[in-house]
DNA sequence: ACAAAAAAGTGTAAGTATTACACAAATTAT
DNA sequence: ATAATTTGTGTAATACTTACACTTTTTTGT
């Protein structure tokens, strides 16, 4: 076993979103101090899933370690977003109490590096160890500890340029999805509503979102068709650019 | 004055681009190190203009002090656009004996914070302090000290990513520019050829360029007119997205 | 004064993409 | 069988993109 020092300036915190085909998640973890050799519940909120990044590693193999450590969750797509460093962002009573209790001395500001990434949030098994980690509606996701608040708005503000730019929503839905599911992921993500006939027109364009032979099942109405997205045809074939709704 | 401590392991370098109506420059600092006691010069080479950030100062401050410090420029559009962790960032011989030799003790592993902006390159006034700063062009910016060479090229994918999805051009442009410019610098940073019909068809769309009632003045050939880029009605008008060339 | 050089400025036709809009078809549950 | 639910489809008008070449305006050199 290697020894690991902690660098403590710096730290991760990853964005976990997922989609459920209504709305969109972040995974949180939850933050409850008990004073030692008592029972008393000082506070109890949520925090992203982060910590502070060791001497040995670099930035995205903590991110992959914080978020297997606390969900469980291996191999995701983890992308740097943006960093924080404001002066006050470990400033709330909450935080210092947090931090006084937590056996470690950190610096008076810690500068955090921000990852994202996406997943299909049905399906996903969240490992509990200790500290509770679960999905939470973004929209629900206030008052979470630190600056985490502003970490996740930046993180959908991220998300949501990109989506207007590429796209990147694939991740976000089951293997094989039906075009409304699709819809509706970019109706939520990108706050519009689309007209069902031109949103398929466009899709058709996409070459990469590729028809199965397959329908629907068990639904309780005209199973629709479905499809998936090829990663090879989108490499080989995709522009610059793309071009989605103006 | 204040006492202001260094952390150690948090630096902010900064990515300056240039254009002068041919190429996009770079701002770079001369980096010579001479043993103490002697005029040997050890190694000679060029860095970004970055530095530790101090505990009480945020990060688009220290960016902005950073540059000010070394370049005499200030007010510039500082923006983040990566962070930059690698275990071996410093770790070349050379950057070993700078560091060890600059008198302040770092970690072995410090994380660099990128920020660019961008401004015409011509008519910037470099303010000469102790270690020269100069513009040097983008393509000859290699061999750099620490990982520069990769910070560089990051900014660079980042900007020409901005370019496709958004006018962000217009800074590095004079306040007053012709169409001829404004398309010169779009094929700098895509790459591509522009057909000048085309281009300025959308250039028309973009009712935010507007035209002057100047023309060039000082040329061997038919003076353009002029054009300026107002943000006033870039705010009120510009759609959620930019459709560029595809 | 004139010619040469240099870059500015301009139009059209064919193809492609976007928009707005409404009803029939397939399936399950009762 | 019927109701409920969601899928799936076409058209016409407008806007945008693409490919393509010559004339105009100005300065410089003779």
């Amino acid at each position: 076993m290697t020894v690991r020092k902690l660098m403590q300036s710096i730290s991760v915190d990853c964005v976990i979103l997922g989609f459920d085909s209504e709305q969109l998640n972040v995974i949180l973890v939850d933050r409850t101090l008990i004073l030692p050799n008592t029972t008393e519940v000082v506070f109890s909120d949520l925090t992203l899933t982060g910590y502070h990044i060791y001497e040995n590693e670099d930035l995205d193999s903590a991110a992959a370690r914080i978020v297997k450590d606390l969900t469980g969750l291996e191999n995701l797509p983890l992308k740097q977003f943006y960093s924080f460093g404001a002066l006050d962002r470990l400033h709330h009573p909450n935080d210092q109490l947090w931090l006084e209790n937590c056996g470690d001395v950190f610096s008076d500001r810690v500068v955090t590096i921000g990852y994202y990434s996406l997943l299909p949030s049905t399906n996903v098994n969240i490992i509990q160890k200790g500290r509770n980690a679960a999905w939470y509606p973004v929209t629900n996701a206030k008052g979470l500890a630190y600056d985490h608040d502003f970490v996740v708005e930046k993180a959908i503000e991220h998300l949501r340029y990109k989506f207007w730019h590429e796209p990147i929503g694939f991740e976000l839905l089951p293997v094989k999805f039906t075009l409304s599911q699709m819809q509706k992921l970019y109706e939520a993500i990108l706050g519009t509503q689309f007209d069902k006939r031109n949103f398929r027109k466009k899709v058709s364009q996409m070459n990469y979102v590729v028809p199965l032979k397959e329908k629907q099942i068990g639904v309780a109405h005209k199973p629709a068709q479905l499809f998936m997205f090829s990663r090879d045809v989108y490499d080989k074939t995709r522009k610059e650019r793309f071009d989605f709704f103006v």
